[in-house]
DNA sequence: TTTCTAATGTTATCGGTGTTAACAAAGTTA
DNA sequence: TAACTTTGTTAACACCGATAACATTAGAAA
């Protein structure tokens, strides 16, 4: 358009849309700064008039990628327990199998070192409280074991986590062939983790 | 001995070496190759004659952390299967958590991808049937749940490999004060999986 | 309105990377 | 010895992130 400004005006919103356009496409290495701003018709250095560096580029985008993962997290139902535990585990998958080089960025520890983004380590801290909150209202209503939250959403978590990971990854070829595996594979864990009132009622709350 | 010959003789294998000490040290991306030729003391288009780029190298490196993984859950006792199941499961978290740079490099499907490297593959496969082997020998002795083994393995793997890399990354901050964690979960999953609930073997959670 | 300042661009440049081409030396074999 | 293969070398290309020094513009202050 006819739009020659020096000013671009509209410099951060594109280069974390065009950054994103690359890591779907191709992943987070292929992310370029210089790229980026040849693509936008810009000169490179101006990019660090908005990031630090391209690291902190890569976490903007993490971050948003955990606000799109809990607001999938916060759309399960929460009314059955066992329904709500079940459905929450599939949505993480499927937001990791729909956004494969996204999820990997966010969870990446090599890429974005742990302490280093502290907006983007509350954004995941954010997001893994949506599942905590869950596993905590399904002991809370007596479907869940009384073991220690802690454990019990840092098995969850690792589940899907690990789970979400060999899909992405190719690691389980019946991932495509067989739709439910996820299903099947939390149910698993699902039934081991049920609380069992009739077998033993031995109260060892934390 | 320390000669200036034109032919290195050993080139590989240095090579190899200090790629994985850099890896040990810092991470993946620190490795260059032209920082290893000038540590070995030889040009980095030299490198080229042994590797045929900087990525099969990085494959070397995962493949003979395929094989160490692999080795040390061999190692694992194979009697009692509930044992058994719960060591290899230990054994493989602890892999990580003493090679953390390295596991990255051998599951981040960024760095590597799957059908790039055919031995890569291999070797990946072939700790894994470890794994496998141990699943199948649970069901055959009547301890594990009768569900499709695919079924079974990819539960397993899913929470092995999640928990790992939780740990790993930094995300499970108990796992340093908790060294059971590891224990804790893998059993949390084991309970549940075990064909017959009404025998309680002793409890393991603090 | 005019002026001053901070924000936001620019070009030039530095040091670094993987990789290839063209060439040279050493080892191997006929 | 002569031919050939292997394994080194230097030079160069095309990138990359990042910084310094300078130019332009927008917006508040006078």
């Amino acid at each position: 358009m006819s739009r020659p400004a020096y000013h671009h005006g509209d410099l951060p919103q594109q280069a974390h849309q065009q950054a994103l356009d690359i890591l779907r496409a191709e992943s987070d290495t292929a992310i370029s700064l210089r790229a980026i701003a040849k693509q936008i018709g810009v000169s490179a250095p101006a990019l660090y008039r908005h990031f630090a560096d391209r690291e902190t580029l890569l976490a903007e985008l993490a971050i948003t990628g955990f606000q799109w993962l809990r607001d999938s997290l916060l759309q399960v139902e929460q009314d059955d327990p066992r329904k709500a535990l079940l459905h929450i585990g599939l949505a993480y998958v499927s937001f990791a199998q729909d956004e494969p080089h996204l999820y990997r960025l966010m969870f990446g520890g090599r890429i974005l070192p742990k302490g280093a983004h502290p907006r983007l380590d509350e954004a995941g801290l954010e997001a893994f409280r949506v599942l905590e909150d869950t596993v905590a209202r399904g002991q809370q209503e007596g479907y869940l074991k009384p073991l220690p939250l802690p454990l019990m959403t840092a098995t969850a978590w690792s589940l899907v986590h690990g789970l979400s990971e060999l899909i992405i990854d190719g690691h389980l070829p019946g991932a495509d062939a067989e739709p439910r595996l996820a299903e099947s594979v939390l149910t698993l864990l699902l039934d081991g983790s049920r609380n069992e009132p009739e077998s033993h009622t031995e109260e060892t709350t934390p």
